[in-house]
Order: C-alpha cells, then structure tokens, then sequence
DNA sequence: CATGAATGAGAGTTCATTCAT
DNA sequence: AATGAATGAACTCTCATTCAT
C-alpha cells in the first residue's frame, strides 16, 4: 500500500518533472527563436519528449508561450520578493538600491524576453501577458515607495505612478543601451554607475533632505508670511 | 518638349508613389501582425499593387521590413528636428519640454511599431534598425541637454547618457501604462502630468539652483508678496 | 510476442513501402516531365501520400532526384551482372551478346531517363549522377573483355577503353535511331540486326583470328555442303 | 534617294543584327543554363535588348529555344559540309577521319547543348529539334560510306546505319569518356587516339583488304560451289 | 498517456508574359 | 518597333497539429 503511494507519488511527480522540462525547454527556444521562429519540434526534443506529448499540456503553441510567460512574470515577482526580504535595511532608499541592482541585473539578461513579451502584446492578442502579471511585479516597487513615503523619507506630494515610470523606465532603457553598446565593443557601460545616479537622483528629488530645498525654503517663506498677516489682523 | 518633361517628370512620380504606396502598407500590415504574422500578399492588396511588384522595390520580406524600419526612424528624426526648430525659446528646460511632449505622443501613438523594432533587434538578425538611425534620434536630446550644461542651466557634473536614460526611459515606461491603462478603462491618464513631472525632475535634479525654475518663480513672487506685507507693517 | 515481432517488421516495412513509392512516383514524374518540370506535388499524389511526407524521406527535390538517379543506375548494374550470371557461356563473344542485348532493350526503355541523367550533369550542379555509379555499370563489360583477352579471343593490343567506347555508343546510338524511327512509322528497326551486326564486328576486329566466329561456323557448313556436292558428282 | 535606299537597307540590318544578337545570347544562355533555368530577363540584358523586345521576334520561349536548336544544327551541318569541301583527298576512309576529328570536337565543345537537345525532345513536346535537322547532319557521313562503297573502299554488304551507328555512336561516348574524365583530373584522355583507332576499325572491318578475310573466302567458295552446280546442270 | 510519422494549408519568392508608354 | 515595370499563377518547402499505434 506504501509502495503504491509512493508510486502515485511519482507518477505524479513525474508528470510534473515532464511539464517542467516543456516549459523550461520552451522558454529557452522561445528566446532563441521569437514566438513565430520557434518550432515546436525543437522544443520537443530540448525538452526531450515527443512532438505530440506536448500537446497533452498544452493546446497549442499560443497557449505553451502564454504558460512560459506567466511563469517568467512570477518568477519575477518570486525572486524580486525574495531579494527585498534579504534586505534587512528598512531605509527606502537602500530598499530601492538592492530592488535597481536585480531589476537591471534580470532586465540586461532577460531583454528578449521583455521585448518578446511586449511584442506579442500587440500582434497576437491570442497570446499575452495579463496585466495583472505585470502589476505584481511592479507592486514591489510600490510597495516600499509608499513606506518611504509614510516613514517620511520621500515627499509625500509625489504620485507613486510618477516614481515608478522614473525607477523601471530609467532602468529598462538603461538596459536597452548596455545592451546596444555591449553588442558593438567590450562591456563599456557597467551597471553599477547606472544604479548609482538612479538612487542619487530619488534621494535628491524624491528625498526630504536636511538642506532645504526650493520647495521647504518656500514653505518657511509662507509661514513667515502667514505670521505677518496674523501680525496685521491682530 | 515641356510636355515630354512633364511626362517624364510623372514615370518618376509614379514609381516614388508606388514605392510609398508600399512602404505605407507593409508598415500598417506589419505593426498588426508583426514581421512573420505579415503577409506579402496583404501587403501587396493594401498598397494595391501585384505581390511581384513589390520584389522590384525590395529583395526580399526583411529588407521590406527594414525599409519600413529607417524609414519610419528617420522620419522621427526628422520630425523631432522640425519640432525643435519652431520653438524659439533658448532655454533647454523649455526645449526638453517640447521634444517630451512630442516623444510622448508619438511613442503612444507607434507603441506597436516600435516595440517590433526591439523585438526584431533580438530574434532576426537580418532585419534590424541599424544602432546608427536610434543615435541619431536621441542625439536631438543629446544637443539640447549639452547646450543646457554649457548655458548654465544643467549641472556640468552629470553624464549626457544618465539624463538621457532618464528622459527617454521615464517617458516610454509612461507611454506604457498610459496604453495598458487606456486598453482597460477610459483615458485615466493623460500625458501631461507625466511631462510637468519630469520637467520639474529635470529642473530640480540636473539644474542649477540659480535659475529661476518654475517653482522658484513662484517663490520669487512670494518674496514680492512678503516685501509689500513689510510695507504694510512697517 | 510473435505477433509483436510480426507488427514491428510490420511498421519498418510500411515505412519501406512509402519510401519505395515515392521514389517510383517520383521517376515517373520526373521521366515524364524532366527535373524543373516535375511538380513535387503530382509526385506526391502519384506515391499516394501527402506532400510534407516527402520532406521526410527526402531533404529536397534535387535530393530526391538524385536518390532515383542512383537506385536506377544501381538496379541497372544488378540486372545486369544477374543476366551474366544467367549466361553459362565461357566465351567472351557470347556474353557480350547478351550484354549488348540487355542494354540496348535497358537503353531503349529508358532513354528518357538516360537522356535526364547526362543533362542533368550538365546543368544543375547540384543534382548529378556520380561518376562512380557510371562506372560502375560499365564495368560489367569491362570484366567480359578483359576476361575475352586473357582467354586469347581478344586481341590483347587493343585498349579496353576504345572497345568499350565502341559497344556503348554503338548501342546507345542505335537506340535513339530505333526510338526516332519509332516515333515516327511503326517499329521499323528491330533490335536483333542491331546486336548480329554489332558482335560480328566485335569478333572480326577485335576477334583472334583462330577462334571460329560465327561467320566461320557458317564456312565449316559450306564445307559440308561442298562435299557432298562433290559426292554427286563423282 | 540613294541614302534612302541604305538607311532601308541599314533598318533592315538592324532588325537582322537584332535577331542574331538574340539567338547568340540565348544559345549561350541555355547552355549555361538548361532550358528552365534560362532567364528570358538574362537574355535580354546579355542581347543589350529589353525582355519584350524578344517577344516581336519570338512568340515564347520555348519558340526561342527552338530557333536555337535548329540554328545550331545548321550550323552544324553547313560547317561539317565546309569542313569536307576543304579535304581534297578522294578516299573515303580519309574523308572519315576528317569528319571524325571535326564531329569529335564539335561533340565535345557542345555536349551542354547536345545532351539539352536530347532531354528536350523527351520532355517537353513544344520544344525538339525536328527529326529533319538530324537527318541533315547525318547525311555527311552518309554520303561518304556510300561513295566509299561505291568505290570499292567499303564492302557492300555492310548496311549504311550500322556503320552510322558504329561511327557517331562511338565518337559520342568517347566524348562523353573524355568530358567525365576532364571533369576529375587532367585531360587524360586526347582526343587523337580516339579517332585512329575508330579509323582503324573502320579500315578492317568494314573496308575491303587484300588479305581475304573469312567472309571472301566464303564467297569464293560459293562461287565454286555454283560453279559445280553448273557442271552438274550442263 | 506518449509518440512521431503524416499531413496540407499556406508561406515567400520567381519569372514568362503582357501592354501602356 | 522597343521597352521594362507590372503582374499573378505556380512553384518548393515549412511546421503546427493530428491520430494510429
């Protein structure tokens, strides 16, 4: 009885090592190849199961990359969660430094795989990236923008949508460019000076500083304005 | 004699027209299916012209699509040349102002295409935008933020490319979820908050704290609001 | 188990059996209609299997035709050297008459497709009898005459390569003038006088003298007949 | 006037030098080519015509290679009869060693074209050299067998197409041994041997020597044979 | 459930022929 | 008469999907 257990065990186990290996053997092709370049056979034999097998996941080539995807997104968020919970600082700032240096890191090696992602957002409305995938990545981002923001070390009259366009936008086009110049010459634009003018400019223009900036000196101005009305009505 | 000029002058206008005619509709198939969802045979229909015509024009599918490609950059380039020129103001602030606002419309409105643009880069080598036509774009960029450190008005102390990932990267990453968010509700959010917000980045990050931002404007008014209240006191 | 066995022999013959029927569909097809002419298509519908079948025996057209040019002339060279074996004769005279009356009837069978391999040579670089196969063939006879000179009923002075230059072409050359006058009135030129006269000249020019030929057989008769004339009259 | 009459006369030319531009670059690219591999548009352009300016001179191609063919077996012909005028020598076995060395050089420079004839008359009905143009050429060496016979070079009991088949048959393949044998390594194979042996041949076997051979040496014995039936007859 | 041989629709591309100029 | 741009039918070959084993 044990021993069938056990069996059931790996006969199920063994259906989830096969579903493993398709995926994980189409991912690979499918950065290889693009959507349309690769070919299911391939990734059968990458996989190393036959053509027809695959078919009994998944009903279709569309519906085996919308798998792949999902599971790159998740992955994403997985990995970008378990980072930030490394980080033992709980300074926002620092937070966001280790979040810059895996975000590049995973957009310079994964950039085929983002673009194949937006790619197909448009062409093939068959196979696409919900929206909620992406909003969960970008939640960790969020989320410790907003604590920044209650703890005091962000201004608080900053739109958290703002930020974040700044953050992955500044990123992923700093991707982008590392990766063009890394295809003509050596490694010229290494990534860390990108991280660190990026924390840079969120600490000086997001940051409450202690020198005060246009917009404190301002606000000291206003009180001492409004002191003096309080002069001429008293 | 003026007659056979003119006659000639139309052959020539003719196969400048039917090569629009064909660049124009492999870009319209293109962006809705993407470069192998394409058909040559659409192509052809759309531009109303038989499907060998089009292998006059271009040797084959890729350099159709590469055609479409430099055509469509450079008529970005162009384009964003022309915007800057009609505005007269010299300060790079209110320069860097105009190319967003023009950037960001146009990547919203060609998201499809240039997202295939970044795709083709990674999965077909055959047809690519060649790193020369995405220089010279951003180099419109580059010139404006240089003569804004050599007025004065940008920090000499940072790197052309830190701004220049700052710019694009934000105003891309915002094109994006303005689609993503348009794509579910109505128009929630409209482009110009996204402008203010990095123009003001640019002012109070990269600029120099002597001229006169927006914000210090304001303050300057304030100083004159809390002179006159000392008049009234004194 | 025996009917296991008897099904697995069962599936490697089926995949022999579609292999053998491409390949005789395709000879036809191509013999019909030459090599350009010869649609992939109406090779398929004639081997009864579908068009992408093909592509899985054969790489290309041109490989397929070059796998029938092969097995032709490698069926040509077994038949015969099975005839030879058939022909019990020691004599080189009489062996080459069954040679010469094998090949001419091979020749005249399959002009099309003799005619097909030798332009093919020429034209398509890529699909092109192989010399070995050629010689192959040829060296049928090429054993028959050596044998015939070491056996004293060829002289030894002549070159194997002009005799065999004079039985090939002379059959070869015969045939095309036997098909072209069978093209047009009925089967003017029949194919024995063509052989008789071909073996005759073997024997009396490349024949010792002293090796009774046909012709001096019929001599020995005259003497009989000389004889018994004389019997008559004496 | 008279200028008039030349420039009809020069028109005329033009349309003639015209005509013969064409078939000249078309001769050379079939050749090159094959018949389906042949680009009417290379034609064109090695003509220094434009594509449809071929089509007031020919109605397709396949009337295009037709004209060829036969221009080309004209020209055979006409050049094989200029050859034979050239050679003095009453004999016919002289004769035939110089249409032997002019047949053998001709077979070989032109086998491309040769073997194109051929394959063309099987496979495509529209184009084939008519029967008439071979017949022509043939006639050559039909006419100096039949005066050697006349003469009493040859024997007259030997039939015209056997001595036909022997001598172009065996010319033909060796041309084809020689081009084989080109092809891998030097030119092993000249082509003088070939011919005097064929001489050779043609000299013992078929022409009368002073030595009896057995075939008079059973004539004159029939003659005695009839000789004593006469006796027993008086 | 797993397989991979078989399928055939559909792709890009070619080129003989036409016809407006 | 001469041109060559335009045509589109027809080609070879690919590959996602099916299904008998």
């Amino acid at each position: 009885m044990a021993s069938k257990a056990v069996q059931v065990e790996t006969q199920r186990d063994k259906l989830e090592r096969k579903e493993a290996a398709i995926l994980h053997a189409a991912r690979s092709v499918f950065v290889d190849n693009g959507f349309d370049g690769a070919r299911m056979s391939e990734i059968a034999k990458t996989a190393g199961v036959g053509e027809g097998t695959i078919y009994s996941y998944y009903e279709s080539k569309a519906e085996l990359m919308l798998a792949v995807l999902q599971q790159f997104w998740d992955g994403l968020t997985l990995e970008a969660r378990n980072v930030m919970a490394g980080v033992k600082a709980p300074e926002a700032i620092k937070r966001l430094d280790a979040l810059a240096t895996y975000h590049l890191e995973i957009v310079i090696r994964n950039a085929d795989f983002i673009n194949l992602s937006f790619a197909l957002r448009r062409n093939n409305s068959e196979v696409s990236v919900s929206r909620d995938h992406l909003r969960q990545y970008v939640s960790v981002f969020d989320e410790i923008f907003r604590r920044g923001q209650d703890r005091g070390e962000f201004r608080p009259e900053f739109l958290l949508w703002h930020a974040r366009d700044v953050f992955y936008g500044t990123l992923e086009y700093s991707a982008r460019s590392i990766e063009v110049v890394a295809d003509t010459k050596g490694n010229d634009r290494p990534q860390k000076p990108v991280i660190d003018n990026l924390i840079a400019l969120f600490a000086n223009h997001f940051g409450t500083s202690d020198q005060p900036s246009d917009m404190e000196k301002s606000s000291e101005q206003l009180n001492r304005i409004e002191a003096k009305l309080d002069q001429l009505l008293s």
